[in-house]
DNA sequence: CCAATAGATTGACAGATGTCAATGTGTTGG
DNA sequence: CCAACACATTGACATCTGTCAATCTATTGG
């Protein structure tokens, strides 16, 4: 099964009542920030000077297994957070802001 | 078990990397906002005219069981998004909007 | 008081989720 | 080519989660 790419993505909260729909597509997009291994990947992207970070240099840092890495960050990636870029034998990845954006937007009070 | 009342709450995704312990609280609040469920009840309080709902007009158009209903609102009242007050026989519920913008902060890119 | 009502609690259960070990796939240096 | 490497995929498993039926608790109207 492939998690759903969001794009512009959720309305808000706060304005008006969520079909049943429109909530599901958000409570997804908020089920990937749910996870403490997935939000410090999150930051650990975030927070790399270049606005790139290797897979190879977030495994031993979080704590998790190789294969547990990878699985976060593929639903990171699939929820449109991150985006993953080949380069060789390394995976690079980099945050996607406007993703970010439209989920705290939905946040608004 | 109890769920954690968050009071200011959560570390930045996006400033700084985040440790396990930081990690774990965010990724709780967020876990709460995951379920269509409850992000249909909280926009329904936060729909209401007068700022407040009452649990009985809340069950029919969330589409869940009575004690489900209850269950999702209980979680919504311990994460600190959501207060209850007890009048009569009937349960009233307000948003907590520096809750929400607290979570918002959070995402802030 | 008592019957009716609103909501909370309990118990049970199917389905989802995070994790790791083992294995597979593609790339590189020699 | 081939061995080493980086990462993805698969399979298995324990735990967590959303849901409802049944029951309990508290409040009210008569």
């Amino acid at each position: 099964m492939k998690v759903q790419v969001f794009d512009g993505c959720c309305a808000p909260v706060t304005a008006g009542v969520l079909d049943e729909s429109d909530a599901e597509d958000l409570a997804a997009a908020f089920k990937v920030l749910a996870d403490p291994a997935r939000l410090r990947l999150l930051s650990m992207v975030a927070a790399a000077k270049t606005g790139e970070a290797c897979a190879c240099d977030l495994v031993g840092p979080v704590g998790r297994s190789q294969p547990t890495v990878s699985h976060h960050l593929s639903m990171l990636v699939d929820a449109g957070l991150l985006v993953r870029e080949k380069r060789g034998r390394w995976a690079w990845y980099r945050v996607v802001p406007e993703r970010l954006q439209a989920l705290q937007a939905a946040l608004a009070p």
